[in-house]
DNA sequence: TCCCATTGGTATTTTTTCATACCGTAGAAG
DNA sequence: CTTCTACGGTATGAAAAAATACCAATGGGA
């Protein structure tokens, strides 16, 4: 039972060599939609030094992404990598596959963490007293998703989730957040995005910001849980 | 207010070459007592290969903390690293030290993700139906805790913490508790063990306890809630 | 007593990553 | 049309890290 401990301690420094982890991020940043479709990433050698790598590592991630038709890389001054992706329309059999492309031990892992991890971040902001610039970011991201249309609602409902981990002023539980969601990314990216589904998830969005500028902790780790839980048992269901 | 989120996205890949964190997890595996005084680590060979580094790498880790005077490093059969680290007793002086020792960011960021994990994972940890055995190891865990000598009292606690967020069986949460306990791992250590306040933290571990096998999962967040914030307060007023 | 499995210690080579400097290009400003 | 400049593109040498193979010591067990 000792052992289990140090496994949580001692697991691995390196996730894989620098190269990989490179376009892991940037793939992950692209799909997530923090750099939508038409937008310029940051420059070389801006990135480089954000991530903490050489530019050499940064433009063999940067050659692979363009070579398996991420970016457009343009030279030249007001030139630079630009997104080409676009989120898929999904249809009903990527689903299943997707959700059975990682284990699912690995699934349970990741909604769990997520559930924790965004149930913590809501219901630290619930106990944080708010500035109204903070209300109106909450707010306004909240708005930005009822009124997206089809193509951004993902972009904006991870905007919105994550925004909720970044008024904490915790970067940690940020990064956290954003680790959480990306674990989760391709499936989302499959879900169809129905009518029904987003009027729910907008009355669940609506509760999570109440209960947060109302100053009510359960109340919003509820919201965020029972928010959660409705893709985590969708997801769950695909399993095979 | 976009260049938030791309901050917790391309955040640096690399924390630093792969011996310093090495260093690192290895102190920090020492200073959290998960390998106590006078037990050994595992064999080079095997610690690599859980690291994800080389044994070269690894080797000059383990150097460094032997030169430091953590580690005694025998060969031969039944040979390996043996922990030499004991817990200093802390005088005042210390505590202030370590506090200001990284800076008033770092530790309310340390401080806000902690909570919001530890949090997290009790919430999540009353939500799951426990069976017997999962059960007893928490009781066990507890009750070491309340049985404990002052010299393994640090020790015990952090195995009580870190089992909760195991016992949720995601290997992501644990790991997320375990990197958050070792942000205040130098600031918990000097913070004198004192009669009162364990008979304190004994009556707010069993609350949470309580709470957890209740079901409650409010009451587990309240519980870890007000129980972190004790010790978050004591720190911050050592802020200069 | 001697063996030998298990452990740390060392040496060598290859791969990855980094640091630095410099080149080529495009587009806006004059 | 020229120039300036912020970009990507390229080259090279050094450093870090890894892979591999092999040496040396210890101590329990046959």
């Amino acid at each position: 039972m000792k052992e289990t401990q140090l496994g949580s301690l001692l697991r691995p420094v390196r996730a894989g060599n620098a190269f990989e982890e490179t376009v892991e991020r940037l793939l992950q940043a692209i799909k997530l939609g923090v750099v939508p479709h038409g937008e310029r990433l940051p420059s070389e050698r801006d990135l480089a030094v954000h991530l903490g790598i050489s530019r050499v590592t940064l433009r063999e991630a940067i050659r692979s992404l363009q070579e398996a038709g991420y970016l457009d890389v343009r030279r030249g001054r007001y030139g630079g990598a630009f997104v080409l992706y676009l989120p898929p329309d999904p249809s009903d059999g990527d689903l299943a596959e997707a959700v059975n492309q990682m284990g699912a031990g690995d699934l349970a892992d990741a909604l769990t963490f997520r559930m924790a991890v965004e149930c913590g971040a809501a219901q630290i902001l619930a106990t944080t007293s708010l500035d109204p610039s903070q209300r109106a970011v909450l707010l306004r991201r909240l708005s930005e998703v009822n009124d997206a249309a089809p193509a951004d609602y993902r972009r904006l409902d991870t905007a919105f989730h994550l925004s909720i981990a970044e008024l904490t002023g915790s970067p940690l539980l940020a990064a956290a957040c954003a680790d959480a969601r990306l674990r989760v990314t391709d499936l989302l990216n499959a879900i169809p995005v129905l009518g029904p589904n987003i009027a729910h998830a907008a009355v669940q969005h609506q509760a999570i910001v109440s209960a947060i500028l109302a100053g009510d902790p359960d109340g919003a780790s509820r919201a965020v849980a029972e928010h959660l839980e409705g893709t985590a048992a969708l997801l769950r269901g695909f399993l095979a």
